[in-house]
DNA sequence: ATGAAAGCGCTAACAG
DNA sequence: CTGTTAGCGCTTTCAT
C-alpha cells in the first residue's frame, strides 16, 4: 500500500491533523514535532495525495492548455514557455491539440472538467461557442493566448496583430512591392483580421489600392500554403510579394516558389511570421515577424495563476510588441 | 456548486449508488431507470468527477510524459502523436520537459506521483539513478520510449539504433567518403553507443579504420552543434561527411559549414537523425535517417495503457525500423 | 433491481 | 499546541 498520512501520523505518533498541519504549514505547531513530522515524510518516501486534497477543495496544480497542434513548432515553443512558468509556480499542463475540431475540442474540455483542473490556457479557436458558456458558467478560470476573443471577458495576452500586420507590410512596400499577398490561416479569427488591418494601413500610407483578391486563406502546413501559393501566382496579376501569417504557411510559399523556378527574394519576396525555429532554417532565411514566446507563455500562466489564487474579477489584457526580423526572403522587386 | 453524485440522484429518485451504477455500466439497473438517470445528466449538464473517483482507487486517466524538450521539434512530435493515441482512448498528457536536468526530473517526477497519474512514458534520460527506482518500487506503470534502459525491465518502444546507424553511415561510405565524422548528442545513452556500433559496422565493411576523434559529442542544439563542428573541421584530418545523430545537430552542421563557405554536400556531406519537419526545410534539404514517429508514439501508449489495465508482468520491448531518407545533403566527396 | 453504509486520503473547523 | 470529527464526491460490498 502507498503510505498516508494515517502511517506518518501513527510512526510519529501524533494525529493526522497534526501532520496535515506540518504538510501545509498552517496552524501552529511545536518545532520539535515540525521536525519529527518531516523526518518520518522522509524515512517512509510520503507523498501527500494531490488527489485526496483536491477532493476537499483545495487545487488540482493542473492547467490545461487547448492549442491547435503540439508539432506546429510555434505551439510547440508557446507550450514549452507556458510549461516552464507552470513548473516553477508548481502546476502541471495537460496538453490538449485539438487541430480546431469541435469534437475534439469538446472531448479535450469535458475532460478537463472532470479532473477540476485549476484553470484552462486557451490558444484554439473554439468553434463551439457553447463549449466557452460552458467553461464561463461554471466559473473555471480562463486565460487567452496569442488570439483575441472580443465576445468574452477574460484574461488574455497577445501581441498586438495591427501592429505585426503593419510591420510586415510596410517592410515590404518599402521595399517597393505593390502587389501584396495575403496568406492567413484563418481568417475568421480576430488576430487574423487585425493584422490585415495593420497591412491595409500600411497600404494607404503608401497609396496603394486594397485589392480583395490578394487576400488567401488556408489550412496551417506547408502543404496547404504551397497550393495556395500556386493559385496566388496564376492569377491574372501575381504578387511579388505573400506575408504569410505563420512559418508554416511562409515555408509554403517557399516551397511553391522553388518548384516554380521563382528565386526567392528575386523573383518573389516572403515574410513570414512568429519566427519560430523554422524561421532561420529554411532557405533562404525567412524574414518574420516576431512573437515573443518566452513572454507570452510566462505572462499568460501569471495572470491564470493570479486568477486562480485571487478569484480576482478584474481581467487583464495583456498586449506585447512584436518585432519584425528580417533575414533574406525578402528584397526589392525585381519586375515592378 | 457543482452538482455532485447526490443531486442526480435526488433529482433522478434514486440513491447515488444506483446513479454510481448507470455511469460505470455496473451492477444490474432496470432500463427505464437507467434511461432516467441519463436524462437527468444531461438536463444537469453533470460531470462525474474524476477526482474523487480516483481517490477510492480507479484511474485518474492521466499519463505523465518526461521528454528533455518540447521546443525540439522530435520531441513535439512525438508528443503529438502520444497525445492523439491518448486522446482516442481517454486518456491525458501532462507534459515534463527536463532539459535533462536532475532537479527538474525529480521535481516533475514527484508531481506525477503526488497527482497518482497512472503511469509515465518517459522519453528522457533519468540521471539520478534513485529517481527511477523510487518509481519502479512504488510499482508505477513504466514505458520508456525512443531510448533505452537495459538496467531497466520495463516496457519499451524505439527503433533498431544499430540499423539506424548502420543505414547513416553505409550510405556515406557508398558515396565513397572515409572520413566520416559522428555528432551525437549523448553518447552515454543507450542509443547513441547502437548508433555508434551501426556505424562501425558500416566502417568495417568498406575497410575503414575507426578513428577515435572522429566521434564527437555535443549538447542538442543547433548552435552546440555548429561550434562542435568547427572543432571537427579545424582538426588535422577534417572529415569528409558527418553523421549526426538528430537534425538540430544537422543543421548545426549544415550552418557551420555555410560560415565557411562550404558547400554542402560538394564539400562537406551531411546526415541527420530523426527526419523532423526540420529535415525537408533546411537549405539544402537534410538527408536523414526516419524514425517512424506516429508509431512510435502509438505504439508506447498502447503498451503503457496494457500495462496499466492488465497490471500483466510480461513486459514488452517493440523495436521499429528506422529508414533513410535521401535527400541533397550527402553526394560523393568532391575530392577524395 | 436498488439502497445503506463504510471507506479512499486529506482538510478544516472546533475542542481541549 | 494538538486531537476529534465531519465532510469532499464517488465506489463498492452487503443487505433488502
Amino acid at each position: 500500500m502507498k503510505t498516508t498520512i494515517y502511517d506518518i501520523a501513527k510512526a510519529a505518533g501524533v494525529s493526522i491533523a497534526t501532520v496535515s498541519k506540518v504538510i501545509n504549514e498552517t496552524g501552529r505547531i511545536s518545532a520539535d514535532t515540525r521536525e519529527r513530522v518531516h523526518e518520518i515524510m522522509k524515512e517512509l518516501d510520503y507523498q501527500p495525495s494531490v488527489v485526496a486534497s483536491a477532493l476537499t477543495g483545495k487545487s488540482t496544480f493542473s492547467i490545461g492548455l487547448l492549442i491547435p497542434d503540439l508539432a506546429n513548432p510555434f505551439f510547440a515553443e508557446l507550450a514549452r514557455s507556458v510549461e516552464d512558468r507552470g513548473q516553477e509556480l508548481g502546476f502541471n499542463l495537460v496538453m490538449c491539440s485539438t487541430d480546431n475540431n469541435p469534437k475534439k475540442e469538446a472531448s479535450y474540455v469535458t475532460l478537463l472538467k472532470q479532473k477540476r483542473v485549476d484553470g484552462i490556457i486557451i490558444a484554439t479557436g473554439l468553434s463551439d461557442e457553447t463549449i466557452l458558456k460552458g467553461l464561463i458558467d461554471q466559473k473555471i478560470p480562463l486565460a487567452f493566448v496569442a488570439r483575441d476573443m472580443p465576445s468574452v471577458v477574460s484574461d488574455s495576452v497577445l501581441i498586438d496583430d495591427f501592429m505585426g500586420g503593419y510591420l510586415g507590410a510596410s517592410h515590404l512596400v518599402s521595399l517597393g512591392h505593390r502587389r501584396i499577398a495575403i496568406l492567413s490561416d484563418d481568417l475568421a479569427q480576430r488576430s487574423g483580421s487585425e493584422r490585415i488591418r495593420g497591412y491595409r494601413h500600411a497600404l494607404e500610407e503608401a497609396g496603394i489600392a486594397f485589392e480583395p483578391d490578394y487576400v488567401a486563406e488556408s489550412a496551417s502546413s506547408p502543404d496547404a500554403g504551397k497550393r495556395r501559393t500556386f493559385e496566388l501566382l496564376d492569377s491574372e496579376k501575381p504578387p511579388t510579394a505573400i506575408f504569410a501569417f505563420n512559418d508554416l504557411l511562409a515555408i509554403g510559399v517557399v516551397q511553391a516558389a522553388k518548384e516554380r523556378r521563382l528565386s526567392i527574394p528575386w523573383d518573389l519576396s516572403v515574410v513570414g511570421f512568429d519566427n519560430t525555429i523554422l524561421a532561420g532554417i529554411v532557405d533562404p532565411p525567412l524574414t518574420s515577424v516576431s512573437q515573443p514566446i518566452p513572454d507570452i507563455g510566462r505572462q499568460v500562466m501569471d495572470v491564470l495563476i493570479g486568477a486562480i489564487r485571487d478569484r480576482k474579477q478584474a481581467k487583464e489584457r495583456i498586449v506585447l510588441k512584436p518585432e519584425l526580423i528580417v533575414r533574406e526572403s525578402t528584397a526589392f522587386p525585381r519586375m515592378v
